[in-house]
DNA sequence: CCCGTATATGCGGCTATACGCATATATGGG
DNA sequence: CCCATATATGCGTATAGCCGCATATACGGG
């Protein structure tokens, strides 16, 4: 059972239930993108995802200097079903539109060009305080 | 975000979860028998039953001297198929049969008569022990 | 090589949670 | 009334988790 505890204690996180739910509808987002969007720190979004990974929610993949992060294809029928049904649960809940949107917003801007986490550490900062 | 972040938390605890289980196959259940299944104190057993009444998952009903909690029905469809993916799993782990054996041998021999908490207590620190 | 950038992580502080112990509360029986 | 019993809860402590800050690491470009 203590897996099964330690399982939910990791869902049981606002921002990593957010960055799941980013990830259920992007193939791979990097840190940068996840601190734009959430609107937190680098070091907070860094070690959100590594805790996704270390528990088997998450991969990773290293490209040059990024980190690309992406949901971890579900091992079993049963755990095809919890991702299933908390992709349902989250999608019903207010803010999950609106953070897609901040993503995509962001994931646009990206393409222009210019730095990364500089402009993602900017975008975190506006919108923390536009909240 | 943030309920479903809660929600995830309450589950978060090995002894909440088991409880759980045993609510899902036993209708009413009161605070020693807890106390005697899981091997656990009784202001644990109080404190961890509280938390799912208070979480919406159970409810109680005040016979006497007893409170008998059980699983609260769920509301939606949602939720329901979110306590029915939360049995399925919890049938999966090795202690989850075992913990059922525990709970009918006390709740047979709790026919028999005699207290009921201070019997709990004994069992409980049999129990623990053991383990 | 040196620098800038993206990410990871050690550290200290803060807060939330879990726990045991003791005690309060409530109820039923003599 | 008084007492035993079942449960709830206040309190202090221990622990775990989250966070920001600063720094380390890793990589690419000039």
């Amino acid at each position: 059972m203590k897996d099964a505890a330690q399982f939910f204690k990791v869902l049981s996180d606002q921002a990593r239930l957010k960055i799941i739910w980013l990830l259920f509808h992007h193939e791979e987002l990097c840190v940068c993108d996840v601190m734009a969007a959430l609107g937190i720190t680098q070091s907070k979004a860094s070690r959100h995802l590594a805790t996704l990974k270390h528990a088997g929610l998450a991969t990773d993949r290293k490209d040059g200097l990024w980190s690309h992060y992406a949901l971890r294809p579900a091992q079993d029928e049963l755990a095809k079903t919890h991702l299933a049904l908390l992709r349902r649960s989250l999608a019903d809940r207010p803010d999950a539109a609106p953070l897609l949107k901040t993503l995509q917003r962001w994931l646009d801007g990206k393409k222009a060009g210019m730095a990364c986490a500089k402009a993602a550490t900017r975008a975190a900062k506006a919108g923390s305080s536009r909240q």
